[in-house]
DNA sequence: GTCAACATTCTTGTATGCAAGAAGTCGGCT
DNA sequence: AGCCGACTTCTTGCATACAAGAATGTTGAC
């Protein structure tokens, strides 16, 4: 919990977008947030200005802040990304853990069992998010976790709709047991295999299927800044 | 050229950082900076939380900005997280490139090669990119683009230095034609594989001592906030 | 002489005010 | 009657003012 208004702000606006309070393709008024949260505008616009960074919102001069709609195309170049950094962060793991890294793999290896064999989803939920975290840990990358942790931050609303709505908790965890034996038997390439197809669920052959099929249509949803 | 002030406040402190103006490690006040540029603090207060947002600087709260020094550990993680999302960017332009991206490679790659033989190192600097760039947009991921050129963007000074100081001219360019090669086989695991080994030249060995070094000697420099 | 506590000053964080640009509306012209 | 243009209004962007917290310097006591 911050002390900070604007890291306040922050949180509580990227809360309700990811919860749907706030609908993509919204403007968001800095006026209306300014009232709704009782502070003045100035923070609530370096709120903006943080979220615009981090890609929930696109501001467009003089035009205000609006939800930035994720398209399944973006998302799935996004799933796509996320694999690579996962498994790269995977295969460092394998060659660098320590024993205390290993541990930790283990521990956060075990609460997924609970949680999965109790079909607890919200609980597998979290206890997913400490394994992962641990194998960034693992990979000795500080920049890497950070990036990790970023994407996965961005990608947390659609991750959570995806264990939800496929009930994909016994073969996640039977995907982590393969994973955990990788890292564990030092096995850079099978651990990254592994962690990329852990993550992106489908073969590559639909994220080609999706990029060729954008090609033809073009006209793409939203313009991404680069900034 | 942003007509924003803002946005030319966030390049031009970004240019400081870069050239060397603002040393890492120092503070930046904004009302210097805002005197120093003619504006008020409060655009000033916000290019530096882009700033902040894009890892040039950290924002301490109640104590100002500061310069990020970025140490040799870190920097290998960076390019090492480059190579991979390069790799990735290869594979997929591999796979999916269009005649156009074709062309477009091929054009860039031709420039490249004139700067080489020419030995123009600042040409070639610039040149390199829109081959690079070229590669992003032949992936057809926006995102995986948008990623690649942010880090592109982080590391842009280091990367003129190594051009610069190892007289690299020569082998980029060779690394760039099989890279070529690679795509326009369709040939999308040798691509990434030299792709890796192009950003990343030296070997994993370095890394994973660097990691293992970092592991023993522990107090890392600086914390940096995931945010 | 040194250390600690208090006060002062300086800087950041937030609020408000003002100006400029964009969008919506109304009126005139074709 | 429809379309183009000017006007009004609303919102953003920047500046300034004020408050609160941190750093530093000074003074007093041990």
């Amino acid at each position: 919990m911050p002390v900070n208004t604007v890291q306040t702000l922050r949180d509580e606006i990227e809360n309700g977008i990811v919860t749907g309070d706030f609908k993509p393709g919204s403007r968001l008024d800095e006026t209306q947030l300014a009232n709704r949260y009782g502070v003045s505008r100035t923070p609530v616009r370096e709120a903006l200005m943080q979220l615009s960074a981090s890609g929930f919102v696109e501001i467009r001069p003089r035009r205000g802040a609006i939800v930035v709609e994720i398209g399944p195309q973006r998302l799935y170049e996004m799933f796509e990304v996320m694999a690579e950094l996962e498994g790269l962060a995977g295969a460092l793991a394998a060659r660098r853990c320590s024993e205390a890294d290993r541990e930790a793999i283990r521990i956060a290896h075990t609460q997924c069992a609970k949680s999965a064999a109790n079909g607890e989803t919200d609980a597998y939920y979290y206890d997913n998010e400490v394994f992962h975290r641990a194998i960034y840990k693992a990979s000795h990358s500080q920049f890497l976790a950070e990036q990790c942790l970023a994407l996965h931050r961005r990608l947390r609303p659609f991750r959570r709709l995806q264990l939800r709505v496929r009930n994909r908790l016994p073969s996640s965890y039977a995907e982590h047991d393969g994973i955990v034996q990788a890292i564990f038997d030092g096995d850079a390439d099978r651990t990254s295999s592994l962690l990329r197809s852990h993550i992106v669920v489908q073969g590559d052959r639909f994220s080609d299927l999706i990029a060729t099929l954008k090609l033809h249509t073009e006209t793409p949803p939203q313009e991404k800044r680069i900034s």
